[in-house]
DNA sequence: CCGATCCTTCGCTATCGGTCGAAGCGTTCT
DNA sequence: AGAACGCTTCGACCGATAGCGAAGGATCGG
């Protein structure tokens, strides 16, 4: 592929309305669903899907499936800083303030706190769990595909998690994508054997009605303790600023 | 404007392959007649000035009238800057090295050397003044006109040139786009003033059937002296990699 | 003053690509 | 298991636009 061609290809992709809107969407880093996207663009479902297939294609998305959604995502903090340099390239041009995004997330307020994925826990408290973990060392999380490192195992061990380690010795921890925070939080087996110990300690309580997780007092103290996690219940963001769109929750 | 109608809009501008073909060849910073770039985009001549046309509009390229020829450049640093952005986004991709732009210049190496522009010096000779005196603070070009400074005027006065200031004391100096080398010399009162002085000491001789001009040993001596210029009649450069189209030489 | 050159504008054609409705496939909820 | 949901593929439509030939305006060379 030759240099003008290379070049062309990138305006291109970036010069479509639709795939312009797309972009600008994801340009916080987190990712969404093909219809949500396509709301916020303004087109149809089959629309977006050819346009995120280009994008993905052309190397400035990656998707990850989940369940019967699909997330999108900036490729890259590479593609973001380019997009950041198409947007400002000749200073302060118009009115190019970047508007502050809506946040999509469920309406329920108690859920994008805390809730269960499946087996194990999502919401701010999972993603937070995560990033305690990762910041740590005790996994890491690569494409697909985590891992739990010796002081993790360790950490676990002292905290008096249950691994039910008989099995498969690898596949120990999957990242897991959050549907509200749109990052990642930790499933697999380590998310599962971490979800049991909250409950059976009672840091966290079943809903009625509800996969939503009520964070105990005890569970505050212990999640501060053990993970340096403050208060995950609060709501940082009013609720009339969420997206219409709002698919039904999942993980 | 809106954010993502602006991204858009840059996009589109780039993501033509004919319009990514005219930012590249303009990318050494060097200015280009449309008929050239439209030789180097291989396409047609009133194809090449509708895009020029629509580049100029979104602010990309910036178009200078000539006598009968238009050079087109880029805008602005910031414009070059972010194209390389584009092409080098995702560190390297396929063979995109920067392949060396031919070069375009009139066939008699001579002129190419030095000439007259009308009534004043062109060629590397005429922009290597052009870069001493604005390196030191002689004259100061700003955007279609410019001025000489008091030092300037005191030096031009210790070197004997006749300024002939009776009339107009403002436009002293005007801005000339030399041909051979894309960038500005010193055309205006000034220009003519400094080729009249080097023509009556015999800096330079003028050719027969020509307008380029022949630097003597004794302004080859000159200017390194007055100027700090080192040999000028040297070409950089073999005739092969010169381009295929070579409008006639006019400045 | 006339021919040549450069650039643009006008008019036209053909192609590319964005858009949507309908249908198909896989997944989740009841 | 059946229904609902999310996403993609297919087929067709159509508007936008790149491309060129011809003509016009401007400038330079002789």
């Amino acid at each position: 592929m030759s240099a003008q061609t290379h070049l062309a290809q990138i305006g291109a992709l970036v010069g479509d309305p639709t795939r312009a809107n797309i972009l600008l969407a994801l340009m916080d880093g987190q990712a969404r669903t093909a219809k949500e996207l396509a709301f916020l663009a303004r087109v149809g479902a089959p629309t977006a899907s050819a346009h995120l297939a280009k994008l993905v294609d052309g190397g400035l998305l990656t998707a990850v499936a989940q369940g019967r959604h699909r997330y999108y995502r900036i490729a890259s903090p590479d593609i973001g800083r380019m997009i950041e340099v198409m947007l400002g390239f000749a200073g302060t041009i118009a009115g190019s303030a970047a508007r502050p995004l809506r946040r999509a997330g469920p309406a329920d307020e108690r859920m994008r706190a805390a809730r269960t994925c499946y087996d194990h826990i999502a919401g701010r408290l999972g993603v937070a769990i995560a990033d305690a973990m990762q910041g740590a060392g005790h996994v890491v999380l690569e494409d697909g595909a985590g891992r739990l490192t010796s002081s993790g195992h360790v950490f676990l061990l002292r905290l008096g998690v249950d691994l039910d380690e008989g099995r498969s010795g690898r596949i120990l921890c999957r990242p897991c994508l959050d549907w509200s925070e749109r990052r990642f939080h930790l499933a697999g087996q380590v998310g599962k054997a971490l979800c049991n110990h909250c409950l059976r300690l009672g840091w966290v309580e079943r809903t009625r009605d509800s996969r939503a997780l009520a964070i105990t007092p005890t569970g505050q103290a212990a999640f501060q303790t053990f993970f340096g996690i403050a208060a995950c219940d609060a709501d940082p963001q009013p609720a009339e600023h969420r997206a219409e769109a709002t698919p039904s929750p999942v993980t």
